[in-house]
DNA sequence: TAGAATACGGAATTCCGTTTCCGGTTGTCA
DNA sequence: TGACAACCGGAAACGGAATTCCGTATTCTA
């Protein structure tokens, strides 16, 4: 558990190139599984469709759990990029529509998406508690809320737990486009 | 309950006194079982819980998801019934806002009533698929609807996943009584 | 290119919740 | 009250998914 021979960065000890590839195959191969089937998908199918023996994943991702971690921080991360993205519509209220119908077009096309949101426990420490997470839905909603787009005391966890809910919506089988109406109905100032 | 001795009615098979009050026992457990734990809760700990042997338990209901099932109907009954008070209320939409923050306070205490509506699969033959809840849904939404104090296209269907979203998003740890605003705030006409 | 370090595959094992089985018990009815 | 059926308890078998183990293969460094 050290570094043996040369200069491993404190963060990224270098992989040997077989084993950085198949970690990626891994991590390919969850993302599709997950997608399709969420959390109940087996190791040893996830294994094989990486085309890699259960032994190499367990060692890239010693618990199920880690690599479900692995594949959240994944999601959370598109989730940012989806309300940067927001941040350049000109138009504050244009962005939150834009930004609501972004994420229920995404969580209908991913179970896994929407088994990563049922992660959520909020106020606990979760992989979609991040400062950078936190300080986008900030921005995309403060923009709102200065031109009195939104309800003026529409919190980020409030957010949170809207999407939450329009996930688990949509995984119900409701139709998305008209959740994500819902949705902005409920946040838009009256 | 009823009467004990004699007249079997087609559906109700007599059932033997100490096994008509086991069952009833099991059923109370397994409601508190689940509403602390949610689906994950095991059988033997619910019949511990009973007061029972496990024999017992699947005696009662084969298999774990009978019971689940017998517990969904309760559900089921029990927001029949708040429906059915709802329409108790002169005012259609003040109708409808009680039954929304009813039933997010209800959410709110079992986690039990979360899973049953993760239950759901829209458009699929399910537990709240019932004629009856269905029907009440219909009166309490075609009333307001007729009062001109929800939008107009508001369907059964909409309302459900509502409902399911409005539980997701309570479970995740949101708070009942603002989501039940955020609930109102869409469905009333604007 | 040799040798050491690292990684690989997948059969075997562990783990754990569900379900079965049956000797013993209790309620019911004459 | 006695006889019988219905019911009970809970140990143990089962089933299936997660995880480990280790002999072999590949990559890296000199």
């Amino acid at each position: 558990m050290d570094a043996p021979t040369s200069i491993p960065t404190s963060t990224t000890r270098s992989l040997r190139t077989d084993a950085r590839r198949n970690r990626e195959r891994i991590l390919a191969a969850a993302r599709d599984a997950f997608a399709a089937a969420g959390r109940d998908v087996q190791m040893p199918d996830i294994a094989r469709a990486a085309g890699v023996g259960v032994g190499t994943l367990y060692r890239h991702f010693p618990a199920k759990e880690d690599l479900v971690l692995a594949l959240v921080r994944d999601k959370v991360q598109a989730t940012i990029d989806v309300m940067r993205e927001a941040l350049t519509h000109d138009d504050p209220w244009e962005a939150i529509e834009w930004l609501v119908r972004e994420n229920a077009a995404k969580m209908a096309q991913s179970r896994g998406l929407r088994d990563a949101m049922s992660v959520i426990d909020l106020g606990d420490e979760n992989p979609w508690n991040t400062d950078e997470a936190h300080r986008h839905a900030a921005a995309v909603l403060d923009r709102a809320r200065d031109a009195s787009a939104i309800r003026d005391d529409l919190t980020v966890d409030d957010w949170q737990a809207l999407m939450c809910g329009l996930s688990a919506a949509i995984a119900a089988g409701a139709d998305p486009a008209r959740q994500a109406d819902f949705v902005l109905a409920a946040v838009r100032r009256r």
